[in-house]
RNA sequence: GGAGAGGUGCCAGAGUGGACGAAUGGGGCGGUCUCGAAAACCGUUGUGGUCUUAUGGGCCACCGAGGGUUCGAAUCCCUCCCUCUCCGCCA
């Protein structure tokens, strides 16, 4: 959510952000006029409140029977007055938060303009392999070796659900636990965070309105199943101050994500690459406004770390407005080359949000020295999705018989495996 | 799931219709005292909104959330949420 005051002050650069992004920009005129007579109602209600409570202090302490029920009648009729203004005002108010729920962050000047055609790539690192052979896809490597089964997830919910089974399961529980002491070793703290949560919850991520179609939800108990883990870790400071030397904060969490992916039918349905259901690795950081920008590259730098290790060959894109988040000011892309089916897949992406989802989610902090409260900055990145993570590890570590070589580093969570065999399927 | 108790400021805890944004104690902050500290004493200490010729002030709102009654609600009524205790049931 955007600061009222800028519409109110400089709703060029407001409409200039939308604009970037592809956007329309006549709700900034409308958010604008809304905030005028919200202002409007809100000197007319008050002074009204004010004359009742004055008045009623009087009546309260008066004696006299007939002008007190004099006052009483009077002070009835401007509690009409009030009911009907209050009323008018609450109207006014959900539509202003409607709107201001849609109005997405302003895109930082170094943002690209245009869409998902004018990403740019600013970094690639690593080889992409090479082989003497025909490279296999993940869909065809995984069923061969007998550790993707494609068949039991449909048998057991539907399309786009896989099961994962022998070393395949235990090779993403490795990822899953090398991730997160990775991360543990680069300054983050672990958690473990509910995977359903409350609808503001969603609210307060920015995931709401706008995704509504892309979640699954409870409807009996009015609460959703988390997108991604960085709903749960926004939420976790909700509605609180938080003093300045408690920041930053620096979080990870593993969680699974849940998506309907209406919004992608037909797309990518072969394979592992985009399930209703997957797992991640988060991180998350909330802290002061003015550390935010060293504290997202040092984010962006942790999450590449975590590709260069696992020696997973990627590119680093710097997203375009209208393909960056309705939350962030800018985002980064880590897409990783898998061999087998010869695509780059995006496998972090790295938003520095600033304060956007803190003024939705109320998470505040007391600057040192300074009076009052402020909001804190966030940033979150996924320290890597797992199932296309796993598609790079599978694909780029093949041989020629079909077996897969597993990275040095996760080793130590394979019990020994070293090469993935058919048998050991 | 059943029965009961309760949700008030940073914390503890009072307040059952009017002078209560809220007693009292603790904590924090500032000060006096001190070589310094402790103790003692004095002062101060919430958030949001809005208005304002404004480094200050006025007004409005907020006592779990949302409604209602009333001239007036922390206080009365309704609905919901949460916490605790006991019982039952299932991981």
């Amino acid at each position: 959510m955007l600061d009222i005051e800028l519409i109110r002050e400089n709703p060029e650069a407001v409409k200039a952000g939308l604009t970037k992004r592809g956007m329309q920009t006549a709700i900034v005129e409308e958010a604008a006029k809304l905030d005028v007579r919200r202002r409007e109602l809100l000197t007319e209600v008050e002074t009204l409140k004010a004359e009742r409570n004055a008045v009623s202090k009087e009546i309260g302490v008066m004696k006299e029977k007939t002008d007190r029920e004099k006052k009483i009648a009077a002070m009835r009729s401007v509690g009409e007055k009030i009911d009907a203004l209050d009323s008018e005002l609450k109207e006014v108010d959900e539509k202003l938060n409607g709107i201001m729920a849609v109005i997405p962050n302003i895109p930082f000047d170094n943002v690209p303009a245009g869409g998902e055609a004018d990403n740019q790539v600013v970094k690639e690192w690593g080889e992409k392999p090479e082989f003497d052979f025909e490279a296999k896809p993940h869909w065809d490597l995984g069923p061969e070796l007998g550790i993707i089964n494609f068949d039991q997830g449909v048998r057991v919910t539907g399309s786009r659900f896989y099961v994962l089974s022998g070393a395949g399961a235990r090779l993403q529980r490795a990822l899953i636990a090398w991730m997160l002491d990775l991360h543990i070793r680069q300054g983050y703290t672990e958690k473990y965070t509910p995977f359903i949560v409350k609808e503001v919850t969603v609210f307060g991520a920015g995931q709401l309105p706008k995704f509504k179609d892309n979640l699954y939800k409870d409807y009996e108990e009015d609460l959703y199943l988390v997108p991604t883990a960085e709903v749960p870790l926004t939420g976790l400071h909700m509605d609180s101050i938080l003093e300045a030397d408690q920041l930053p904060l620096r979080y990870t969490a593993y969680s699974p994500s849940f998506r309907r992916e209406k919004m992608s039918a037909g797309r990518d349905v072969r394979g592992i690459k985009r399930g209703h259901q997957f797992d991640k690795v988060e991180m998350y950081k909330f802290t002061v406004p003015e550390a935010s920008q060293s504290e997202f590259e040092s984010m962006v730098a942790d999450a590449e770390a975590t590709c260069q290790a696992l020696g997973l060959p990627y590119r680093l894109l710097l997203k375009a407005a209208g393909d960056t988040s309705e939350a962030a000011h800018i985002s980064y892309d880590i897409e990783i080359w898998a061999a087998g089916c010869k695509e780059w897949l995006e496998v972090s992406s790295i938003s520095l949000v600033g304060d956007f989802q803190a003024r939705r989610a109320a998470i505040r902090y007391r600057p040192k020295g300074g009076k009052g409260t402020a909001f804190v900055h966030t940033i979150n990145g996924s320290g890597l999705g797992l199932p296309r993570t796993l598609i790079g590890v599978l694909e780029n570590n093949q041989q020629a018989d079909g077996s897969i070589v597993i990275p040095e580093v996760l080793k130590t969570w394979m019990g020994g495996i070293d090469v993935i065999r058919p048998e050991a399927g």
